[in-house]
DNA sequence: GCTTTAAAAAGTAAACT
DNA sequence: AGTTTACTTTGTAAAGC
């Protein structure tokens, strides 16, 4: 029997952060190279970390917010080096910022095919959406952890709200035994 | 004093106006779809409930309007794609199906998802299809949903696959492009979705 | 509410070859 | 006919309109 726990893989962790110093965006951006700023389409600066992949939104508040990376590791990682390139800019950034994961996205695979038809009427109508002519996933809402899962019909799922790895875990433990429990797993 | 009971006149009557332009509007877009009197009735329920319970605001009069004749048309049995109704009203079928998804929280309508079973009429009489014809679509849309291949399908897709797939072996054939023109789908979906329905009902190709 | 960023799932659409 | 690209859904912070 193999755990779909096993299958769980983070594909994207978003966190925020604040380096306490305000700054001149516009400056940033000429001297900071492959940086994106248009503060008519949007008031952070965008810039993008190769090793790890991620994109950091750069705020005239000194807040910073970090996208797309891998694991809390490189969160870690991507935002160090945008702290120095901060300060190779001449620019005050405190020592070790708090950083906070808002979000973390997952993705599993239960193992086998769902019928969603069946699981949105077995779940209750009134806890899911599964409006497939808009969205072939089914929008499953869990109060603990408090995330949101999407199934689909290949078995596979997206798990994202979560703000610890865990939370992943525990929201597949309970959407396998909800399932189970209702005999849709067979 | 007097102010406020004008006001309260004019809120009124500002109430009662927009009331008279979403009824109007059902109406209207009711007649253009050629939906019965029954589900008109159905969505003025749906958007005179959706007002009681302040889901309007935020929204456009417009926007609740259309989604309460969408939402309408599926409780009766005779549903509308979210392409169809967005044709015959000036909200954008995005907004359309997500005013539908939040007023079907809020008001716990409980609608299950549509079985493409319930376009085969409307689209094989557009096509000129016969008895036998929509008989086989519906046998195709049965078995195979049964054997899993529906889960996070588009339901128009669904059957215009099984239509044209039951043209073929009725020897009544209609094009890939006739039955996705009447059932506003591509003919890259039509292909997809026939090729697994074939498939899964062991008709060699 | 919107704007922007990232990533997954799987279906569909538009535009091509 | 089949491919590529892009959009649909979910959640999340940031600042400003």
């Amino acid at each position: 029997m193999s755990d779909p726990k096993d299958t769980i893989n983070i594909e994207n962790v978003v966190a925020s952060t604040g380096i306490g110093q305000e700054l001149d965006l516009q400056s940033v951006a000429m001297d900071l190279e492959g940086a994106d700023y248009d503060p008519e389409q949007f008031p952070g600066l965008v810039y993008r970390t190769q090793n790890p992949k991620s994109a950091a939104l750069i705020f005239r508040s000194g807040k910073i917010v970090c996208t797309g990376a891998k694991s809390t590791d490189d969160v870690h990682e991507s935002l160090g080096i945008v702290f120095d390139k901060l300060r190779e800019l001449q620019i005050p950034v405190d020592d070790d910022p708090e950083i906070t994961v808002q979000n973390i996205v997952t993705s599993a695979d239960l193992g086998r095919n769902l019928n969603l038809n069946a699981i949105a009427i077995g779940l209750g109508l009134e806890n899911i959406e599964y409006e497939p002519e808009q969205f072939p996933g089914l929008v499953y809402r869990l109060d603990e952890p408090k995330v949101v899962a999407l199934l689909f019909g290949s078995g596979k799922l997206v798990i994202t709200g979560g703000k610890q790895p865990v939370d992943a875990e525990h929201a597949v433990d309970k959407i396998v035994s909800r399932l189970s429990e209702l005999g849709l797993l067979d | 004093r007097l102010r406020k009971w004008q006001e309260r006149i004019r809120t009124k009557d500002a109430g009662e106006r927009n009331l008279q332009f979403a009824l109007s509007e059902i109406d209207r877009m009711s007649s253009a779809l050629g939906v019965p009197r029954s589900v008109r009735e159905v969505a003025s329920v749906i958007y005179r409930r959706a007002l009681k319970e302040d889901l309007i605001r935020g929204r456009s009069i417009e926007g609740v309007s259309t989604s309460a004749l969408y939402a309408a048309c599926r409780q009766e049995g005779i549903p509308r794609s979210l392409e169809e109704v967005s044709e015959v009203s000036r909200v954008e079928r995005k907004e359309i199906g997500r005013t539908y998804r939040y007023v079907s929280q809020e008001l716990g309508l409980e609608l299950e998802p549509v079985d493409p079973k319930q376009y085969v009429p409307r689209f094989a009489s557009a096509l000129d299809l016969s008895e036998e014809v929509q008989g086989k679509a519906n046998e195709i849309i049965d078995e195979t949903a049964e054997q899993g291949l529906l889960s996070g399908k588009s339901p128009t897709g669904y059957a215009a696959a099984a239509i044209y797939a039951a043209s073929l072996l009725c020897n009544e054939k209609k094009t890939q492009r006739e039955v996705a023109d009447v059932a506003q789908v591509t003919e890259v979906t039509i292909r997809n979705r026939y090729q697994e329905q074939i498939e899964a009902m062991g008709i060699p190709s």
